[in-house]
DNA sequence: AATATAATCGAAATCGGTTTCGTAAACAAA
DNA sequence: TTTGTTTACGAAACCGATTTCGATTATATT
């Protein structure tokens, strides 16, 4: 590997000079700058990543927290956090910075989130779809690290968010718009974000003077299909059989689409259907599920913004944004006719 | 942030003993290393990662080169290459390793793979769903740093692939065994994989007697729905259409499923359909998609393996590995009654 | 010609560790 | 007591950069 020593010896000046040179410092006379880089090229010089972490405070290297505990579904294959993941290294790579994975291994020893952090020195890091209550995640996240959260809120951090209200009232609209009374809610297990999708929910219901009962609200698990599953057969084994179901995301709801159909049930002339996220699996399988799309892209790179904006200005203010969600019509939902 | 200096301060003895002590070095009294260590412990002291990087020469830090130029799918949204990655990232966290992605941006400047690899000194680099020809990729394929590649295959690097000759010979002969004569393989893009693919389907043909025509044969895009939709619409105009067609991956096969159905006709009962890769996708869309199941944990496992084991032994000697593949049977072929 | 100013450059400290090698003290063997 | 071994520790060099500050030389000003 050559250095700015081995540049220094063969241009016949200081390693100072090269550095200078290299960093287009004003004290470096054009002939000598020119013989440098010339050199500096021909030699194949890369700077030590490491050595420059050192002297300047700056890695150009961001933490990412992308995992999950509670579902089946980790970081990497869940199809709508990786969409986000995708989206938010396209931007911050376009920046200079690298992206790097958090783990509770560095080298021999095993070590927490932040002390992870502490020794690579991340200019900053991204969580979502994690456990957010979790110990380790609360240490970070109460620590000074720049840090931007997805999907979820905490008091001091900055947050992206869908507008999940507006997403699940849009939803819950359309359904009642087509008639629907008996609608049941699978949510995903309780969260910041699945709280206020039930608010929307309920209140959506409440302003159309629907009166909500228990029934109509049923937890499940996020990507989760088997349980899904289950609940979607407790459901349709009632009694009073809904004319609805919304499911807590896509994924799971096309896996209620095979529930139903095994009961023997049509889509969308014997129960309507509805997911949430936008996935491309709901426009893959037949029928095309209604659903609330997020706008993965946005998300991710508003989260690249606003994390590189706390990293370049220091400013560690929480800022909230808010991301628009869209209502997109598939085939599974149909007026009903009672 | 606290460093040796700070503990050594504390406790009274030089930076070098507290190394020592940290790096269980014998020449440590007992006494002298537990008041490091409690020191250490309670100032809540994390090792540098640059700073040991520098002297050691070690980062413990892989690059991962998942991207996709040719398809629309890019490198984490990537069904089947992001369950790769999942299983790669399991297995070398494990180890100690941190997984950073490798971009052409470091900093402030532009840069090459090769160029980014030795700023960054990754002890080794994963490539997989590249463009594999690409200049870049190559430059790094012949320098000396320990690679190891999925799904392709160079003279001197070591591999990770899916027994695909085995693969698709088990879904051809399938096929044959229902009675199917005139299938037609739309393959993804040539590449290495490809072409073994390609000629286990003509010899799988020719092996049963079967004269394998020009026309079986259709030049699609992997993971590229509106390619696969125009050459499948192409296949089933023809005066003679198929009784069965295979696509390139399960993504594009189902895709291909909703070109059948727009075309009016019935899966399995007009034409058979397969795929490859085993994604859940297959299993998600009705009817359920026969396909070949690549074990994309195994494959991450092994690479991840092989790579650790370039690096810590310095053995950079090309081994390739092969992983075996499954016929996953779905309800989307059946007995050609001819 | 004397002085002021600007243009170049490098020595040295620093970042936070690791590791070699020399030495002093403690102990054992003679 | 002398010699020989361990044991325990630290000074200093090193990894590969950056950056301050002083010094030298060249140029401009009067």
């Amino acid at each position: 590997m050559v250095t700015i020593y081995d540049i220094a010896k063969k241009v016949g000046c200081s390693s100072a000079t090269v550095s200078k040179a290299l960093n287009n410092y004003p004290d470096v006379n054009h002939k000598t700058r020119n013989r440098i880089l010339s050199f500096a090229k021909e030699m194949g010089y890369s700077p030590n990543a490491q050595a420059q972490a050192l002297t300047k405070k700056k890695t150009w290297n961001i933490g990412v927290l992308f995992e999950v505990e509670a579902t089946n579904k980790t970081g990497l294959t869940h199809y709508f956090f990786a969409q986000i993941l995708e989206s938010f290294k396209a931007y911050t790579e376009e920046k200079g910075y690298d992206l790097t994975f958090l783990s509770k291994k560095a080298g021999n020893d095993n070590v927490s989130f932040l002390q992870h952090v502490r020794r690579r020195h991340f200019d900053g890091v991204i969580i979502a779809n994690f456990d957010y209550e979790n110990e380790e995640i609360l240490e970070l996240i109460h620590s000074n690290v720049p840090i931007v959260v997805i999907d979820y809120n905490y008091d001091t951090v900055s947050s992206i968010l869908s507008d999940n209200y507006e997403g699940l009232k849009l939803l819950t609209q359309y359904l009642i718009d087509l008639n629907h009374r008996d609608i049941v809610y699978i949510h995903g297990q309780h969260s910041y974000v699945t709280d206020i999708r039930i608010d929307a929910f309920v209140d959506t219901l409440t302003e159309n003077g629907i009166v909500a009962t228990k029934e109509q609200l049923l937890e499940g698990l996020y990507y989760d299909k088997d349980v899904t599953y289950q609940k979607t057969l407790e459901v349709l084994q009632r009694a009073n059989r809904p004319t609805a179901i919304i499911f807590s995301d896509d994924y799971v709801a096309a896996w209620g689409v095979r529930a139903i159909g095994k009961m023997g049930l049509r889509i969308p002339e014997d129960v309507s259907v509805a997911g949430f996220d936008g996935l491309e699996i709901a426009e893959m399988i037949t029928p095309r599920i209604t659903t609330v799309r997020q706008n993965t892209e946005l998300i991710g790179i508003q989260a690249a913004k606003r994390l590189i904006d706390i990293i370049e200005t220091k400013n560690h203010s929480k800022i909230d944004v808010h991301v628009g969600v869209e209502l997109v019509k598939g085939k599974s939902c149909k007026k009903h006719e009672g």
